[in-house]
DNA sequence: CGCTCAATGCAAGTGAGTTTGCATCTAGCG
DNA sequence: CGCTAGATGCAAACTCACTTGCATTGAGCG
């Protein structure tokens, strides 16, 4: 894209006010393309004269040279009649088109599988446990990583499962009532995934899985989030991802005072580690 | 289309030259929204006013208002602004499809910041490199961990560069040239970032960047494969991970025999834990 | 054949959008 | 702490696209 190769070529003479306006450039191309550079500006509480001294920093001459850029741009390779054509005809050699298209296809249809009020459910005993566990194998545990660190921002204490079966035991010897175990696998049922689950109930903890297909466990977790992935040979974590974004979203708006309280907290903490 | 509509419903004023100029609107419909008066006209070798008046048989008061009717027809129906419909219409409880929808419209605008060539340079990069290096920091990590498990899976050698400044230098110290560092950093420039590049860069090793918004470094990576993120707030790390996703598949098909055989090496492996 | 009306080109006038000099403010630096 | 350089807002000046009155042309019609 344009603007992006300009920001490469020239963005060491940017300042932090141009980067916002080129963030907006970037964002929404198609309708940047006709505005003025007062309607690009206003939205972002700065004077239409931004907008000319961000073009001629990026080299034009003025605002209207950079607008005629993008269009030029915009028609010469985004434009609708690329993209239908892209729907169309599969790209034998662009590999990112293909996977992104697979992608969009999986994440549109997730709200379809997840609903709200399940989320709704599982963000209130999150934020009801004591303790979450979170279990995720393989490639699962990037997810796993990334839920622990949401939930710590958010001051909630966890504790990741990965590894060999010693290990999760050693972890789990801690687990009590009132617990929380939340696992993550796809595909294949990790081998440890049917003991976890086991004594994670009968320690009194509320389990919960986020999956692809695995429906049908034993024990059955008390509540499960599933939705298909995008793609056939390739499977990538978008879809599981987003609904462990969605659920800490979900968490944030149920224990807002908590959550938001713990950011500035964090905040805090950072300052300390800064001197 | 807007245009026809108006031509059914006004058309028997038109005049004979008023009917070419319409034919072109109807013919270059993306192109024609940007025009001025004389840009439409004049290839026809009429005179600007040709349009004012055309305009006005069809009902506006001017040219500049039939345009901006046709800006709105294009954006709205064949424009690739129907998801801007979607993010109108927000779901204030549903937060799971609010979430998705910002999700889907910065992924689906991926392949117009990323092209496939920059993916195929620097998957080339990888293939031939000795040694990948992947640095990371904060919630990037999970991105690095992805990558280096990939990698790891198609025979190819890697370390995650994570953690505190020393860490750092003790990983780098086997840097020789040849190698190759990918890093990824998003919003904010981590400290560690420049001595890391630095250090890269004066030990012969090949460099490249994953990002949002970060394209003016210094010193200034080989390649930088930058598009922006979805959302506002939250900032999940969907569209890096598809950057991420589709280099390893753009690797995959550039060596073929070396991904194909490493997973088979793999399988059998797995099969003597199995034992 | 000449009259009338509509269409079109021309060019001056108008107004919206853009640029730019100036003043203010902030951050970096000695 | 004061100084300098750069960034930003403001407002006047300016540019340029658009409109419109007028003149010309051509077609239709008595």
């Amino acid at each position: 894209m344009l603007i992006t190769q300009l920001v490469k070529a020239r963005g060491d003479r940017l300042t932090a006010t141009d980067r916002r306006l080129v963030a907006v450039l970037q964002a929404q191309p198609a309708e940047a393309a006709f505005w003025y550079a007062a309607e690009l500006t206003e939205p972002l509480g700065l004077h239409q004269s931004a907008a000319t001294r961000m073009a001629q920093r990026l080299g034009f001459d003025g605002y209207p040279q950079l607008r005629d850029a993008l269009r030029q741009d915009y028609l010469a390779g985004d434009g609708p009649s690329q993209r239908v054509r892209g729907l169309l005809e599969r790209h034998p050699d662009d590999v990112l088109r293909g996977f992104v298209d697979d992608e969009v296809a999986a994440l549109s249809a997730l709200p379809q599988h997840v609903a709200q009020a399940e989320l709704d459910d599982l963000a209130a005993q999150i934020v009801a446990a004591g303790h979450v566990y979170l279990f995720a194998q393989g490639n699962a545990a990037v997810l796993a990583d990334l839920l622990a660190r949401r939930l710590r921002r958010f001051g909630m204490r966890s504790t990741v499962l990965t590894g060999a079966d010693r290990e999760l035991a050693e972890r789990l010897s801690a687990l009590q009532p009132g617990d929380l175990l939340l696992a993550c696998a796809f595909r294949r049922v990790p081998s440890a995934l049917a003991p976890v689950l086991e004594i994670a109930a009968s320690g009194g903890a509320f389990t919960a899985l986020i999956t692809d297909t695995l429906l049908t466990l034993s024990p059955q977790p008390d509540v499960i989030l599933a939705a298909p992935r995008g793609g056939d040979d390739y499977l990538s974590l978008t879809v599981p991802m987003a609904i462990a974004n969605a659920l800490v979203l979900t968490i944030a708006r149920q224990a807002p005072e908590q959550s938001i309280g713990s950011l500035d907290h964090l905040g805090a903490l950072l300052e300390r580690f800064a001197r």
